[in-house]
DNA sequence: TTGACAGTACGAAACTGTTCGTACATAGTT
DNA sequence: AACTATGTACGAACAGTTTCGTACTGTCAA
């Protein structure tokens, strides 16, 4: 079963759990400014356990659903992703596209930096 | 209009186009390992000039196919749409994820400190 | 106890993306 | 002239995504 990226409505959901934790339906559809149907949220939830993307805890009458992959390991693989759809695997381009289009505070440039400097140590 | 994010499929032609240069549907199919049936990159040429992703010349009875954004552009549009979708709009989380996915040459993390000095001096 | 409310389950429609088969046109070869 | 190669056009099937309506269940207050 090879586990595809999150489609872009199941993204925005996995943002909300992400940042609020463990939420049920209705704390997700309000946290999402209440836009479309409460029942499109509730659809998705139930799709996304089916495929394993959440948990769901039925202790309550309102169902609480958690992420099963943390923020970070769903990032790197959509990073991972996008580098080998559409930068052929340079990391460097990609690097180099996503500094040119947001610009950062210069401790963000300083964090890089550090990064930067761990990374070429170890090689 | 809202011109948006070139499909799978879309981008991997794309992708043949940016490096061969304008190209034929044979040319771009024999590419790609002449996986799938010809006749699907030509649906897609089509699908994809009337989305404007791509130009097409008639002169020749072989329709040659350009693409019509720039491989740089359509880079950096990507990275801001990831951007957005899954890092809240910080550039320095997704270059943090970049560089730790793909283990990236000296030269590369120098080039990229080159960057990062261009950009701490604009501020 | 019954009515309003908040919740889940589920089917189906609308839309998009992907794939291929078939029909048809034309250039070149025998 | 007929046959074959190679090309475009297009419809249709299928799969996945997104959206919502409707049915049903249980809770709680008047």
């Amino acid at each position: 079963m090879a586990t595809r990226r999150p489609t872009d409505a199941e993204l925005a959901i996995l943002r909300v759990l992400w940042r609020r934790g463990p939420s049920t339906v209705r704390e997700v559809h309000t946290d999402q400014g209440d836009s479309g149907a409460y029942t499109t949220v509730l659809k998705f939830l139930q799709i996304m356990t089916e495929k394993g993307l959440v948990e769901r805890n039925e202790a309550n009458r309102s169902h609480v659903y958690r992420a099963k992959q943390s923020e970070d390991h769903t990032q790197r693989r959509l990073v991972k992703d996008l580098l080998d759809r559409a930068f052929g695997g340079s990391a460097r381009k990609l690097v180099m596209q996503a500094l040119s289009t947001k610009k950062s505070s210069p401790e963000e440039l300083n964090e890089i930096r550090r990064m930067l400097d761990e990374l070429g140590r170890q090689s």
